[in-house]
DNA sequence: AAATTTTTGTGATGTAGATCACGTTAGGAA
DNA sequence: TTCCTAACGTGATCTACATCACAAAAATTT
């Protein structure tokens, strides 16, 4: 199971076993059942999550009850809420499990702690993050540029896997369409 | 000029006067005119760039000729065509001054030596992209979730100053709102 | 297998915002 | 000043997509 978060670390940077195990005695380990919530809006954010098994979704809710999906996380990504986790203010996502799921807690304080100690940890966090702003920029692209229809295309290039365990409707608030628009594109 | 530069740093980590020699001798210093461009698509993009003075845009255009403004930059900001630089790809953005413009350039290479000469400095930058991830989450959120007069309005409080020095079409092109739908909301 | 809940499709209608088409005003440049 | 271009406002019309309403199918629970 820790076998997957070496290998993502890996990706980036090599660790030797040591250096491996030290890393992984800073995470916490934690199971969820479908429907269960990591974090609701109103919490207190104290762990990053990797996604070792299973499927989330983080989402905000507005006012009128309308929610719309930030992120989906499958295994090998990260998921949190970010502005919550890095300012420690109150949560405004739900992120919760779209089936069963395996996460390694990492809380921020650990984090900080390993990126002080271990040049080349804050080296790979450095990297992630530049890589996550590039995605989101180009998602922001994606809104402010394309139709509900090309969007829809775009992502199911992208993320074919993604329409395999996922309803349309959660596509949908995740594209920004409603569901009976999306219904109709994909016919 | 490099004063804007340091303290900026420092904001996040303290420098010794010679480590911030050092770092400045990795930046060069360009200075542009209105109109001119930084960066254009097509380019090799060699360079990040913060800016000490004027005022820019980042921005997509389409096959329609449609622009969309992905970022404003101006003074104490970082701004490129950041999947070009860090993928060291073809740009797909257009970087143009829309004030005369003073900026310190650092490249890829001189980046990444920084970061791994200085712990601090990798620190640093993986600070500022945390920061930037939760800007851009912020603002996905917003185009999801929020009406036109809404977005609208979020802007004007969040940077009144932009208002002052960017005509209504580039602030339109920002929000994805047409020029002609934003002049009826502010009206 | 029956009951319940979730997911999906599809028609009818409504609306925010785009597009087109003008005219006016304001800034820069010669 | 005069010329020229960029910026801004505003009416008329159009359209992509939302919303409402209902039904069928699929998945989950008992």
């Amino acid at each position: 199971m820790s076998k997957l978060l070496r290998e993502h670390f890996e990706k980036i940077t090599a660790l030797t076993d040591q250096e491996f195990d030290y890393i992984l005695s800073h995470f916490t380990t934690k199971k969820l059942k479908k429907h269960q919530f990591l974090v609701q809006a109103g919490d207190q954010v104290k762990y990053d999550y990797f996604v070792v098994k299973g499927l989330l979704k983080a989402s905000f809710t507005n006012n009128d009850g309308k929610e719309h999906i930030l992120q989906f996380a499958m295994e090998d990504w990260w998921v949190s809420d970010f502005q919550a986790y890095f300012n420690q203010t109150e949560a405004i996502l739900d992120i919760d499990c779209i089936e069963a799921v395996e996460v390694l807690c990492l809380s921020l304080t650990n984090r900080e702690k390993l990126c002080s100690e271990m040049h080349k940890i804050e080296h790979f966090f450095r990297r992630k993050s530049n890589f996550g702003y590039i995605a989101l920029q180009s998602r922001i692209l994606s809104l402010l540029n394309s139709s509900a229809k090309e969007r829809y295309e775009e992502l199911l290039q992208r993320s074919p896997i993604l329409f395999q365990r996922v309803p349309k409707t959660l596509i949908a608030s995740y594209l920004g369409v409603s569901r009976e628009t999306l219904s109709r594109l994909s016919s």
